[in-house]
DNA sequence: TTTTATTTTCAATAAGTTTTGAAAATTCAA
DNA sequence: TTGAATTTTCAAAACTTATTGAAAATAAAA
């Protein structure tokens, strides 16, 4: 396989994989595309080589950059904004599991805990299984939630203690 | 709050929830009535408590059923089927990855290990930093393959079930 | 300042997905 | 068998989301 062919491929699936994640194709194509791409691209690179719009791809570009997945690169003399993806795939995976706690874990937690609080006979079968159920989920939420922090304390140490080689 | 308004709630919440996981809005809704009701419901029942048609809801039951989180109920004497979705939440949660990993990530890490078999000169920063960032990609892939397994069977394992029990 | 390059916005439209509902198929009892 | 109850299917319609492209805004150069 050549490599425009093996680029193009993963560059697809990347897509079909993001839209299984409530991601859209596009979104997600354009971050593979980044992600294999040794320098950064601007925005006419990016509308060339996936063949889309130039709206199309500045508005993914901000959902990107508003993911903290990929960054504004400004080469010096060059007029026009660059683009290009964290490779490390660490923190690419860090940096989601950061943003979707904040966006969908921590809010579901909060409605949670309020449906615990439900008013009525605590023997009754209905209500006995609501709060069950509820209690069950919240506490398996909590539990993801300490460990998903966990996750991200050990990859931002990791990148503190190689951070730190540098200097000594 | 009373346990109507709070069920309608959590349906509600649930079904925008699974939106943002390549979950249909629906297909999370029935199972999150099925989830806090106590017993199990026919296709008619969840027609009428979610309001859609009963095309609708055969499609949906149907999809749960295939992902393991519902189950077919015959109860004696009556002709109509009934529904009931599994309630403890570890064995949920075991089953969506279960299937996730055999329906995403297991080909993810076919593809990925076909495309890097790239041919040509491995010194090309071009095909350096493919081959670099598809196997970054991979390996982590893998660790995530293996840590899922592990919960799998841990949830699986008797002994291992009942210690996770009190972490809960 | 004016001109030119570049980025951003957003209404219109296209594409994709979900839902409906009636007809067909199936199942079960009489 | 036949017929009523129930489930399944699927084409058409409704709805949702993504994309385009041209116009407006912004930024840099002349």
């Amino acid at each position: 396989m050549k490599l425009n062919e093996a680029k193009q491929q993963f560059i697809s699936s990347w897509g079909a994989f993001g839209t299984h994640w409530g991601i859209n194709r596009t979104m997600a194509q354009i971050h593979a595309l980044l992600l294999v791409t040794a320098s950064p691209l601007t925005q006419d690179d990016i509308m060339e080589q996936l063949s889309i719009s130039r709206g199309n791809v500045n508005m993914n570009i901000r959902e990107l950059i508003g993911w903290g997945l990929v960054d504004r690169v400004l080469l010096t003399g060059e007029r026009k904004e660059y683009f290009s993806a964290e490779k490390d795939i660490w923190k690419v995976a860090t940096q989601i599991i950061k943003e979707r706690k904040k966006r969908e874990l921590d809010p579901m937690l909060k409605l949670l805990a309020q449906l615990e609080e439900i008013e009525g006979d605590k023997k009754d079968r209905n209500i006995k299984q609501f709060t069950d159920t509820i209690g069950g989920i919240r506490k398996f939420g909590k539990q993801a939630d300490k460990m998903l922090d966990i996750m991200i304390k050990a990859e931002e140490n990791w990148f503190m203690a190689n951070l730190l080689k540098l200097f000594k």
